[in-house]
DNA sequence: GTGTTTATCGTCAGGCAGACGACTATGATC
DNA sequence: GATCATAGTCGTCTGCCTGACGATAAACAC
């Protein structure tokens, strides 16, 4: 067969899936959307959407995110920007009884962002929340007005477990961590995210070591806070590395 | 509009493309087909094919990768087969503009294999190859024969250049070069594996010392190797450790 | 002031990696 | 057979990094 000929293939719908990530109140927060029509109608699932006809595939991940949230992607090789969040391509899904509807082969793609003041129920989604990723993932779990969480729709827990899971390794050997924060941060504040994505408790002295001698990992902007309680801390922004050599390695793993 | 609408969300070819990474010769090598049709006739590309109307993107994989090469691909799930090659999914590729006839978006996917006897140019291709990374990569670079090695087609550059760089960095904190190593292997030889696939000189002894103390990713055999020069070498098997802690570091990075 | 909280600096022991010496066991060469 | 070259294996030493944890500093609450 000539593998251009147009009836030789079929026609696969093409989506993008986002898992975005931030931290709040300590805990590690996915964003979800409640679904209006069926399948899964009423249930809780990931934001996404078609890839129009003309746009690339990281191109759509940055117009959902922005639709769903109001942050902008920025690409890592650009300088950071206000707002910005880390987007990078997860994985691809395409199991042919993935879509009950037709054969649908989602793109997922993982954003990083900081703690937003609420969820824009803007867009197509009629409601969107942040919520623990236990709770989005175990069936079973309670949210937080303590009602019964049903399980994802589609494989939206699997893409968000494995959307979890780059995002735990991840920030182990790479500056990523600093992506949950907010341009300024403390390494208290820096801390208290690798604790909220790993679900451990860090030494602080080791802790503090180990982020202020990497080099070009964080740079002290001079300010310091005036925080509730405690000394105040100085004050950091993201250095220019990506990479931390030696990794940060998270306890037992 | 109705996202479920099938005249609402824009048709897609959907293909997967195979980065077969092997270790020949102390060389880095990946399989390489000669296209026999427009775009990009006579030119080299990465083997692959479209997704089936009822297919799993990995069966799909699978599929392309014994028609190319006669392997069978074993998921990390199950007991190690003879003449299984890992494979995983790599990226998903989208650019609107990437293939110039229609929009395609491809779901690549990275496969270590052994040593291979030769190319088998079976299936769709008309001439296949292992070729160095290195000559494949870099536009002007020499092939076997002498003969200028012209860029890859489509994107395929940079999609070997990604499967590559997933290898490199893989091999460092997983067992996966015992991938590219025959069913029982010495030391020596996983150690000229690692040399080729990140193209620095290891110390042997340190090289012995560390593969040899991480529990699980070794299992000796009992036998030892008769082999040309230098004392015979203690045979090995792939242990059931995946992940290496603490992780074998490539020197600088 | 006293207590509490958080931030930051220091110390010490253990583990691991890089550098490298030494010994072993084979084939090749004279 | 002696010697050499080659490759494998075992040890030693040193420096760096990390985990455990003591001590000090600077804010707030009472």
């Amino acid at each position: 067969m000539s593998p251009y000929d147009p009836s030789a293939f079929p026609p696969f719908a093409v989506t993008v899936d986002l898992v975005v990530l931030t931290v709040r109140r300590h805990a590690l927060c996915a964003l979800a959307v409640r679904r209006g029509e069926p399948p899964f109608q009423g249930r809780w699932a990931l934001p996404g959407g078609f890839v129009r006809a003309d746009e690339d595939l990281s191109a759509a991940a940055a117009r959902e995110l922005v639709e769903e949230t109001g942050l902008c992607a920025h690409d890592p090789d650009s300088p950071v920007q206000a707002n910005g969040a880390h987007l990078e391509q997860l994985a691809t899904y395409g199991d042919p009884k993935r879509d009950p509807r037709m054969r649908v082969v989602s793109v997922a793609h993982l954003a990083l962002a900081p703690d937003l003041p609420a969820p824009r129920p803007g867009g197509d989604a009629h409601s969107a929340r942040w919520a623990p990723v236990e709770a989005l993932l175990h069936q079973g779990g309670y949210g937080r007005e303590g009602e019964q969480a049903a399980p994802l729709a589609f494989d939206h827990a699997q893409i968000l477990a494995d959307g979890v899971e780059r995002a735990r390794s991840k920030i182990e050997y790479s500056s990523l961590a600093t992506a949950f924060c907010p341009p300024e941060f403390t390494v208290g504040e820096l801390r208290r995210v690798y604790e909220a994505v790993w679900g451990v408790a860090l030494d602080p002295r080791n802790f503090h070591r180990k982020v202020t001698g990497t080099p070009g990992f964080l740079v002290p902007t001079g300010g310091t806070t005036t925080r509730q309680g405690g000394r105040p801390a100085q004050l950091f922004r993201a250095g220019g590395a990506t990479l931390l050599n030696p990794p940060m390695l998270r306890p037992d793993a």
